[in-house]
DNA sequence: GTCTATAACTAGATAGAC
DNA sequence: GTCTATCTAGTTATAGAC
């Protein structure tokens, strides 16, 4: 009774697992086949390598999530309605709506930043597919949404923006611990709205070179 | 002739370079030992195992640094200058500055937001050693500084600036080659100025339940 | 498609001569 | 303190029966 699209399931499932925590380094093929309860063999037949099931686990949850976030920037852009917060909660809240999965979601989230911090060409090049579009597209509104801000320094300031992200994604036990009690972790609507409302008020920060202070929230520029 | 003290510093150098770009797990003994020039067995005589290598190249630089970020707050809260941007460039600017050595500073920027998105409970208890002072009394400094936030959103934002650092320390390639032309990795003054003014800015947003705007920069305050 | 068995290799750690 | 040689255990990957 061939089964193949549930075997590659339940590897790519444990691979989400593992390689969450413990890197894609961290975990053998072995440790991987016993907890996905298939055969050792079955990975080399159904993805060739250890690389490949992890690009496959990543690309499975990643291509949804930036057709959701290109969505939701089509959307408000179409709207009329593509303010620097309308933008940042399309690029944070596709990532971390899947959160609210307590099953796989926050699984995910930390596989994904673990890919992005670690090294190998395998996930650079899974990376640089799945993002050079969503990159591409949010900078473009971004810039559409702040006219007065240099190139230089939106990109730099999107950088800062991923790093917060990619920050909250990782959610360590360090993190967990030390927010204990401050914040609940699977409260993500009020992540969400606290990652917005900090990262907009960088965006509009006055840059070094700037003689405008676009500094002010809401609507009105000051002179 | 002994020269213990050299091996040691060898085998660190060479730990601090291999680590920062393959991460710990990427990296084997027989590999760090041809890298540093020195016999396999020596790793082991001289700190016992590999874990003990990679604690003790982060510490070696990591000490100094806290120690210079106390040593700043310290003497900002002493002049009576403890506002957000001084608290933040007494945080930033040490490791930073570092990253001005071409040859071991930008290296272990690497290698420290390596550790600290890797697993392994060796460098997790490093990491809560290293950084509970550190964090305590910026957290103290801060809520004096912001006494209208409430801690709860402190925490989180001061969370959210230690993820703009650590993603900027990582400037993995795909980083570099994203910004390339944008904005110079060498320019350390104006990264810790772009810093400091998107996270003073994160930082002084309105929190959610705030009666009170508090986002406006400088020092006047909206109504 | 799935399994067992094993090949081919590499890892961290150690013993003991020097 | 430094070296060679080696141990044990782990790894990825594959060949071939079912």
């Amino acid at each position: 009774m061939p089964q193949a699209v549930e075997t590659k399931d339940l590897i790519l499932d444990a691979a989400e697992l593992l390689f969450s925590e413990n890197g894609v380094e961290g975990v053998s093929l072995r440790a991987l086949t016993r907890e996905a309860g298939v055969n050792l063999a079955s990975v080399h037949y159904h993805f060739g390598s250890k690389e490949a099931v992890a690009r496959a686990a990543f690309c499975r949850r990643v291509r949804p999530i930036n057709a959701e976030r290109l969505e939701m920037l089509d959307r408000i852009e179409l709207e009329g309605a593509a303010d620097v917060e309308g933008i940042l909660t399309a690029l944070y809240s596709p990532v971390l709506r899947l959160a609210r999965s307590p099953v796989h979601g926050r699984r995910f989230m930390r596989l994904c930043a673990r890919f992005y911090s670690e090294p190998g060409k395998y996930l650079e090049s899974a990376f640089e597919e799945e993002f050079s579009e969503v990159i591409m597209r949010f900078e473009r509104a971004l810039q559409r949404a702040l006219p007065e801000l240099a190139q230089p320094d939106l990109r730099r300031r999107m950088h800062f923006a991923v790093g917060v992200m990619v920050h909250t994604m990782l959610d360590s036990n360090r993190t967990r611990q030390w927010t204990a009690g401050a914040c609940d972790p699977l409260d993500t609507d009020g992540t969400l709205d606290a990652m917005v409302r900090f990262v907009a008020a960088g965006f509009r920060a006055t840059a070094k070179g700037s003689t405008l202070a676009a500094g002010i929230q809401g609507t009105t520029q000051a002179a």
